[in-house]
RNA sequence: GGGAGCUUAGCUCAGCUGGUUCAGAGCACCUGCCUUACAAGCAGGGGGUCACUGGUUCGAAUCCAGUAGUUCCCA
C-alpha cells in the first residue's frame, strides 16, 4: 500500500462531516440514557467567525464529543442571536450605502430590509462552525427572533410586569447619540482620555466676587442649575445662601452646600448640571434643583441651551471656550486625564441623559442567583470569578431593558391615552384591548385606538431565556425536551459577559424553572496576540479562522487553540501552536503508516521485547485514561490534551512502537500486531474529542468497519486501575537506555556497532531483568552480562543504585571518568549531609509524619550505598591510571 | 477612589489541604543525525535565589504580613 507521508486533511474533513450528518450522529431526542446538554452562546446572526468563537466552540465540541463517547445522550443546541444594536447598525450602514436613510422608512419597511439582511448573512457563522467540526444538532437550530422564542420573551415581559417587577420611569441613562438609543451600564466602556480641565469663574449675583469651578465639559454650563460647595469649606462660607450667574447666559442659580463635594479636587467648588451628569442628577434630586436638558438626542445643542443651538456637543465645546475667555470667565486651562464612557457597540461617547425607559427591578430576582452560585449549585470555572460575581450581584441595579431601536422584540405595552400611565401590557393586541376596556371602562376602545410602545427590548432580555426557550420551556413548561435536557450541563463562554448574560440566565432559570440553567460555567480567556493585545478587526491582528483551517487543518487549529487555553486565563494565540497541532496530526498519520506497512507472519513467536512492551504500554495507557478523566473533571482541557499528546508522541511512538517494530522488511508476529492495532484504536478514542477528523479517518482505515459505524459514537474506554510498579520499572530502564545512547553519542559510535552492557547490583538494588530485551533492542546492545568485578576500560553510570558498565577498549578517558564520578560523589555526599542533618534533628523526627521520616531514612541508605559504590570505582580507576 | 487577581526557565503556564512526583511541562534554544513511519522528523543536551522583605514552622515556591510591579472589574 502506498500511503503519502504527509497527511492531507482537505480530502478528509468534508467527507467525514457529511458522513456524520447523513447518519444523524449529532441528533438527540430524549430517551432513557443520562442527558448531557450544552446550549451554544448564540453568536450574532450576521457575524463572522473570529478567534474567540474558535476557542469557545472547540471547547464545547470537545466536551460534547467526549460525553457522547461516554454513552451519554449528548445534545449541543446551536443558534444565533438577533443582536439588536449591532445588526440594526449594520443594516443602517448598508442602507446608507444605497442612499436610503432610516428616517425615510417606516418601521415595517425597515424591518423588511433587516430580515432580508438576516436571511442573507444569518447562518454564515454556523456554516463556518461546521468546518471546525462542531457536532451540534442542527435540526434544533434556534434564532432569538424565531416565533417560539419571541413569544417566550413577550410572555416573560408581561409576566414580570404583572408581578410588579417591570416599571417605566424617568432615569438617567447612558445615551448613545449615534445609535440614538439608551444602552445598559454594562455596555459602556470607560477609557482614559487626555482632555482639559477648564477653570471658570462665576460672578456672585450683586457682588464683585467670583467663585471658580473646574470642569472638563464647559459646554454643559448652559444647563447649570446650581454651584455646590462643601459646608465646612471656609473659603466659601461667605457665599452660603447667595446666587451666582452662569457665564454667558447670566442665569442666576443658587449656591448650595453638600458634603458630596471633594474639597481637594479642582477649586473645591462644583458646577451642577442635573440633566447631564449622574452625580449632579442625584444632587439635583436631593436639593430640588431644576433640570435643564440642553442636548438633542443626536448630541447637538437644543433651544434650552440658549447659545450654540444646533451645534454638536464637541464642536460646542471648542466654540464656547473663546467665548468664555472673551467674557472674562476663563481663568485657566490644564491638561487632565479622565475616564470617559464609550458605547460598546458604536464607540460614541456616552451622554448621560434623562429619559423615559422601561426597567426591571433586579434586587429581589437576584437573590437566588447569588445564593446558588456562592454555594456551588452553579459552579464557575475557575472559581476565582465567584468574587467578582458576588460583588456585582450584591450591588445589582435595576436593568434598563428598553432600546430605541426597531430590530428586536417590540415592547408589548399599548397606550390608549396621553397620560404617563395610560397603557396596558399584554401578549397581544386583542388581549390589550380587553385589558384597556377593563381599565378605563370605555367599551368602545378598539385595536385601532391603541398605540404600541415604539421601543424594543434589550437583546439580553431574550438571550437570558436561551437555555429555557430553545426547549420551548417558557410557553410549554412541562414539555418532554425541557424536562429531559434542562438543566443543561456546561456553559462555555467568555468572562466579559458574566453579568450581561450568565448572571441573568441564572436569574431567569430560578424565576421560570425554579432550577439552575446549567451545572457549570466554563469561562474561557480572551484571545490575544503574542503582544497581549486583544485580537480585533481594527488592529488587524486576528488571523482569519477559515484560512487557518485551510492551512493547518481543522484538527490542527483545534489543537493549537487548546494548547494555549487554561480556563479563565487569557490565551496568547500564536500561529506556531496551530503548526504544532498540524505536526501532531502528521505524527499520528505516520504512526498509522508504520503499522499499516507491517506484514504479519502468524507462524512467528512473539519476541520477548514485544511482550514486555505490550504489557507496559497497556499500563501506561490506562494511566493516561485515568489522568485525562481527572483533568476533565477539573475542566482542565488543555492539560488533558497535553497528557494525550505526550502519551501518543513519547510513550507510544518513541518507546512502544520502537520496541515492537520489526527489523526492516521483516514481518511482525500476529499477537504483537493485534495488540498494537488495539492500542491504536484506543488512542484514537482518546484523541477523537480533540481531533475528530483525522481520528475518524484512521479508525476506518485501520480495521474493517461496517457501514454506518463511526468512532464518534463508539464507547470511550474507562479503565480504573493500572500497573504502577511496571511503569516505574520501565522509567528506570528508559534511563539506562538514554545513558547508553548518550555514551554512543559522546564516543561517536555508529548505531550499527553493538555495545555490551554489564550490570552489577549490590545492596539490594533491583535490576529489572524481565525488561532486559527491551534494553537490548532500544539501546542496540549486543548483550547484557551480570558481573561482580568492574571491567577494565569501561564507561560507567548508575541508575537507582544499580551500576552499569559499557566496556570500550581504547575509547575510555580514565581521567575524564574519574572527574565525572568525583563530581557525582561530591553531589551525593552533600545530599547525604542534608538528609543526615534532617534526621539528627529530633524535632523533625518527632513532628514529621512517620511516612516522611521513613522516606528520609530510605534516602539516607540509598545515598550511602551510592557513595560506597562510587568510592570503590574511583579507587579502581585511580589504581589503573 | 473601591474590589479582585497575578509575579516560577527566553516565552506561555502546572505545581491541590506546607515534607523526593519539587523545582516541572510544552514551545523556543544548543549539538549531532536525510538511521526506509514521520526533517511537519530522530537522538542527546543546557536553562530558574520560585518578584522583594520580614514572620509562622523541625521544614516554605506553597501559609501570614508588608513592599514593588502588573492585569482586570466597579465607580
Amino acid at each position: 500500500m502506498n500511503i503519502p507521508s504527509k497527511y492531507d486533511p482537505a480530502s478528509v474533513e468534508d467527507k467525514w462531516y457529511s458522513y456524520w450528518m447523513e447518519n444523524g450522529f449529532f441528533r438527540s431526542t430524549p430517551d432513557t440514557r443520562e442527558p448531557y446538554t450544552i446550549v451554544i452562546p448564540p453568536p450574532n446572526v450576521t457575524g463572522v467567525l473570529h478567534m474567540g468563537h474558535m476557542l469557545n466552540n472547540t471547547l464545547q465540541d470537545v466536551l460534547i464529543r467526549r460525553a457522547r463517547m461516554q454513552g451519554k445522550n449528548a445534545l449541543w443546541v446551536p443558534g444565533t442571536d438577533h443582536a439588536s444594536i449591532a445588526t440594526e447598525a449594520r443594516v443602517v450602514n448598508k442602507l446608507a450605502e444605497e442612499g436610503i436613510k432610516k428616517t425615510d422608512l417606516t418601521r415595517e419597511q425597515f424591518l423588511e430590509h433587516a430580515w432580508k439582511w438576516t436571511h442573507k448573512h444569518g447562518g454564515i457563522i454556523l456554516e463556518q462552525l461546521k468546518k471546525l467540526g462542531a457536532s451540534c444538532d442542527w435540526d434544533r437550530t434556534c434564532f432569538t427572533m424565531d416565533e417560539a422564542l419571541s413569544e417566550s420573551v413577550i410572555q416573560v415581559f408581561v409576566d414580570l410586569f404583572n408581578k410588579g417587577l417591570v416599571y417605566r420611569g424617568v432615569r438617567m441613562v447612558n445615551w448613545d447619540p449615534q445609535a440614538l438609543t439608551a444602552v445598559s451600564d454594562e455596555e459602556v466602556i470607560h477609557k482614559e482620555v487626555a482632555s482639559k480641565l477648564y477653570y471658570l469663574r462665576y460672578k456672585v449675583e450683586g457682588e464683585e466676587e467670583y467663585i471658580t469651578i473646574a470642569t472638563t465639559r464647559p459646554e454643559t454650563i448652559l444647563g447649570d442649575t446650581a454651584v455646590c460647595v462643601h459646608p465646612e469649606d471656609e473659603r466659601f462660607t461667605k457665599f452660603h445662601g447667595k446666587k451666582v450667574l452662569v457665564p454667558l447666559i447670566k442665569r442666576p442659580v443658587p449656591i448650595i452646600v453638600d458634603a458630596y463635594v471633594d474639597r481637594e479636587f479642582g477649586t473645591g467648588a462644583l458646577k451642577i448640571t442635573p440633566a447631564h451628569d449622574i452625580n449632579d442628577y442625584e444632587l439635583g434630586l436631593k436639593h430640588n434643583l431644576e433640570s435643564i436638558d440642553i442636548f438633542n438626542d443626536n448630541g447637538t445643542l437644543n433651544e434650552a441651551a440658549l447659545l450654540l443651538v444646533g451645534e454638536d456637543r464637541f464642536k460646542a465645546r471648542k466654540l464656547i471656550v473663546p467665548m468664555l475667555e472673551e467674557a472674562g470667565n476663563l481663568v485657566k486651562t490644564e491638561d487632565y486625564m479622565n475616564k470617559v464612557g464609550f458605547s460598546e457597540r458604536t464607540d460614541a461617547v456616552i451622554e448621560p441623559k434623562l429619559s423615559l425607559q422601561w426597567f426591571l427591578k433586579m434586587k429581589e430576582l437576584g437573590v437566588p442567583a447569588l445564593e446558588h452560585v456562592m454555594n456551588d449549585d452553579v459552579q464557575l470555572q475557575p472559581a476565582k470569578f465567584k468574587n467578582t460575581y458576588r460583588h456585582w450581584m450584591e450591588n445589582v441595579k435595576d436593568w434598563c431593558i428598553s432600546r430605541q431601536l426597531w430590530w428586536g422584540h417590540r415592547i408589548p405595552a399599548y397606550f390608549y391615552g396621553e397620560g404617563p400611565n395610560d397603557y396596558v401590557v399584554a401578549v397581544s393586541i386583542e388581549e390589550a384591548v380587553k385589558l384597556a376596556v377593563e381599565k378605563t371602562g370605555k367599551t368602545s376602545l378598539q385595536a385601532a385606538d391603541l398605540r404600541q410602545d415604539e421601543d424594543v427590548l434589550d437583546t439580553w432580555f431574550s438571550s437570558w431565556l436561551w437555555p429555557i426557550s430553545v426547549f420551548d420551556g417558557i410557553r410549554n413548561p412541562d414539555n418532554e425536551d425541557i424536562n429531559y435536557y434542562y438543566p443543561t450541563n456546561d456553559l462555555v463562554t467568555a468572562p466579559e459577559i458574566l453579568f450581561f448574560w450568565v448572571a441573568r440566565m441564572i436569574i431567569a432559570g430560578y424565576e421560570y424553572r425554579n432550577e439552575k440553567p446549567f451545572n457549570s460555567v466554563y469561562l474561557t480567556g480572551i484571545v490575544r496576540d503574542h503582544q497581549r493585545r486583544k485580537m480585533s478587526k481594527s488592529l488587524g491582528n486576528s488571523p482569519d479562522p477559515i484560512e487557518l483551517m485551510k492551512k493547518y487543518s481543522a484538527d490542527g487549529v483545534r489543537v493549537g487553540m487548546l494548547f494555549c487555553s487554561p480556563a479563565g486565563n487569557d490565551l496568547l494565540f500564536d500561529e506556531g501552536l496551530t503548526e504544532q497541532g498540524r505536526n501532531f496530526s502528521n505524527k499520528i498519520w505516520n504512526a498509522f503508516r508504520l503499522i499499516k506497512s507491517w506484514e504479519v507472519d502468524s507462524q512467528l513467536e512473539q519476541p520477548a521485547h514485544s511482550a514486555e512492551a505490550v504489557q507496559w504500554f497497556e499500563a501506561q495507557m490506562a494511566k493516561a485514561f485515568i489522568e485525562v478523566e481527572d483533568q476533565f473533571n477539573k475542566y482542565r482541557v488543555s492539560d488533558a490534551l497535553m497528557i494525550v499528546y505526550k502519551l501518543f508522541w513519547d510513550e507510544f511512538s518513541s518507546w512502544y512502537l520502537e520496541s515492537v517494530k520489526p527489523a526492516y522488511q521483516k514481518p511482525i508476529d500476529a499477537l504483537s500486531y493485534k495488540r498494537t492495532i488495539a492500542f491504536f484504536d484506543q488512542l484514537l478514542h482518546m484523541l477523537h474529542p480533540f481531533m475528530p477528523f483525522i481520528t475518524e479517518e484512521i479508525w476506518h482505515l485501520i480495521s474493517d468497519r461496517a457501514k454506518g459505524e463511526s468512532l464518534m459514537i463508539s464507547a470511550m474506554p474507562a479503565p480504573d486501575h493500572y500497573n504502577k510498579v511496571l511503569i516505574g520499572q520501565v522509567e528506570a530502564i528508559k534511563e539506562v537506555i538514554t545513558h547508553v545512547r548518550s555514551i554512543r553519542k559522546d564516543k561517536n559510535i555508529p548505531p550499527r556497532e553493538g555495545l555490551k552492557l554489564m550490570v552489577r547490583t549490590s545492596s539490594g538494588a533491583a535490576y529489572h531483568s524481565h525488561l532486559e530485551s527491551v534494553i537490548i533492542k532500544l539501546a542496540m546492545l549486543s548483550g547484557v552480562e551480570m558481573i561482580q568485578e568492574e571491567p577494565a576500560s569501561a564507561v560507567s553510570f548508575m541508575v537507582r543504585n544499580v551500576e552499569y558498565f559499557v566496556p570500550l577498549e581504547g575509547l575510555v578517558n580514565t581521567a575524564e571518568e574519574i572527574e565525572k564520578m568525583e563530581a557525582e560523589l561530591d553531589y551525593t555526599r552533600g545530599f547525604l549531609l542534608s538528609v543526615q542533618k534532617k534526621m539528627s534533628n529530633e524535632r523533625f523526627v518527632q513532628h514529621a509524619p512517620a511516612q516522611v521520616v521513613e522516606k528520609e531514612r530510605q534516602k539516607m541508605t540509598d545515598a550511602e550505598g551510592k557513595i560506597a559504590a562510587l568510592e570503590t570505582q574511583i579507587a579502581k580507576l585511580k589504581a589503573q591510571a
